[in-house]
Parts: structure tokens; sequence; C-alpha cells
DNA sequence: GTCGATGTTATCAA
DNA sequence: TTTGATAACATCGA
């Protein structure tokens, strides 16, 4: 579910919120969202006050005082919501943060793939799920960006999905840049030409700083902290709007396989490469 | 009722 | 090096 603009909104909504909170307990459903020991989490967060909250790719990481850092890994359905502890329970509520002011920090999975886990803030760059992360999509300049694709001669789009070369970029957003930049998702990285990698660049940073701007996209699971749903489902111009007309040219948009993903494009617009 | 799909990622085989 | 399949899980729509 959740992408980088998803998750940057989460932990802006998280950091308005939470910070300077106290956290009195912490009550956890299901064992197997938290790695390492549940035992350990509980046993570590009561008394604590959360200091800051970031994003590293889809990695959300909340700083609490006493050198002690929460990662959190939405993947696909997890919801991080900031309710009043009398909030009837929601199905799926899988971990409960019970603050001192009286509120809920309540972490929601209906699929059961995401996590959290402990690690010492000091040592993050070391720790395995964040050192191995590719560069911030709109932090890398072009130049950086059109030498890092090249280097590749995998297909274009699960190259811009592998959080290992670019953090953060997912399959809603994946389809809109290569939209955008006219490329055709099949296309091999090394054979695309710079005019089309620098437009690519350009592209997915306007997808993705609009994306935000609309407060994320929800197209069935995602909510805000609040519980609020995205906007920039709206805006898509080939994701989930296979037969529709293309945007730019009024063709229908069709849905392939790539990389095992299910994929929009514009046939006329994204050409298909030869072989 | 069954099948296939879903915004993520880890792992394994070819 | 790169790919495809599979798995984790619940739910929805055809």
């Amino acid at each position: 579910m959740p992408e980088l603009p998803e998750v940057e909104c989460v932990v802006r909504g998280l950091r308005r919120r939470i910070i300077g909170q106290t956290i009195e307990r912490v009550t956890i459903h299901l064992d197997r969202i938290v790695r390492g020991s549940p035992l350990d989490l509980a046993g570590h967060l009561p008394g604590r006050t959360f200091r800051d909250v970031r994003r590293r790719g889809k990695l959300i990481l909340i700083g609490l005082n006493g050198g002690l850092s929460l990662l959190i890994h939405l993947r696909m359905t997890g919801q991080l919501l900031w309710l009043d502890s009398q909030a009837p329970l929601e199905k799926h509520t899988h971990v409960i943060f019970h603050l001192a002011s009286g509120r809920h920090l309540r972490y929601r999975d209906q699929r059961q793939f995401g996590w959290m886990q402990l690690a010492e803030s000091d040592r993050l760059d070391e720790h395995p799920q964040i050192a191995r992360l590719g560069p911030e999509p709109l932090e890398i300049g072009r130049d950086d960006f059109v030498h890092l694709l090249r280097a590749h001669r995998r297909q274009i789009k699960p190259l811009l999905m592998d959080q290992a070369v670019l953090a953060g970029l997912g399959n809603i957003y994946a389809d809109e840049s290569l939209f955008r930049a006219r490329i055709h998702p099949l296309q091999r990285a090394s054979r695309v030409g710079t005019v089309k990698l620098n437009r690519l660049h350009t592209a997915m940073q306007e997808v993705l700083r609009q994306a935000i701007g609309c407060s994320g996209s929800t197209v069935s699971q995602f909510r805000g902290t609040n519980g609020e749903i995205g906007q920039f489902q709206n805006h898509f111009r080939v994701y989930d709007r296979k037969d529709k007309p293309c945007p730019r040219c009024r063709r229908p948009i069709i849905k392939i396989r790539v990389g095992g993903r299910g994929t929009h494009l514009c046939p006329r617009c994204q050409r298909v490469p030869k072989s």
C-alpha cells in the first residue's frame, strides 16, 4: 500500500502529534508484527518519550529518549492511527501504544506483512534494513540519477522499484513516473536515452511531490494518522485505469505484467522496446 | 464457492 | 546478473 508519499504523510502526521508524548505501556496482540523479542519492546518502551519522526525510503524511524529508535515498515496494509484511548477497537489492531496523555497510537494491519523493531539510535546507519537502501528519489540530483539507472541492464520498472537502487518508489509511482516520461516499463535501463532519463527524473520528482501534496493515494486501504484518505488517486494517469483513455492521446490504457506486478501503460505514448 | 488480484519484500531456483 | 515463482495474509470482485 504505502509508498514514499504515503509514508511521508504518515510521518508528518505523527510528527505533529506524538512528539513529546510519553509511553505508559505497550500491548502487543500479534507477536509476529514485532521483530526481535516482543517482550523486549513492551519492556523497554514504557516511560520513554517520542523525540522525532523521520522517513528513509518506505521506513518510518521514530526516535525515543535514551538512545532507542523504533523502526516501522507498513508493507502492504499497515496503518498508524492516532486515537482517543476510548475509541472502539478496530479489527486488525495488532499493537497499541498507551500514552500518558490518554491517547493511543495504534498499529493496524489487515494482511499482517508489516513489522516494527527496536534499534539503537546511534547505529541506525548500520541497521540492515537501512544500510541496503539506495538514495532518496526526492534528493538525488538529475545527473546522479541518470548514471545510477544507466549502470543496470534490467527492465526499467523493476529497477525503479528496487529499494537497493532507489528507496521509496512502489508500483503506483513507478507506473505514473514512466508514463509521464513516456518510457516503456520493459525497456532495458541501460538502453534508455539521456533525454528520456532526464525526463524521468523530473517526472518522478513531480509525481512524488504532487502526491505528498494530495496526502497520498488511497486505492483501498491507505489511511493517514487521523484515518483520513489520500486524494492523489484522482490524479492517476495510468495506474488502475485499464481501458480508460490515455490523458495524452486518448488510446486505451493497457495492463500487462512486469516483474510479477500489474503494470499500466499507454501503448502509443510508451513505445514497445525492440525485442 | 472459487479464482485471481491487491499498494511489499525475502528467498530460491533457473 | 537477472528473472520468475512462491510465500507471508485477509479481503474484494468477477
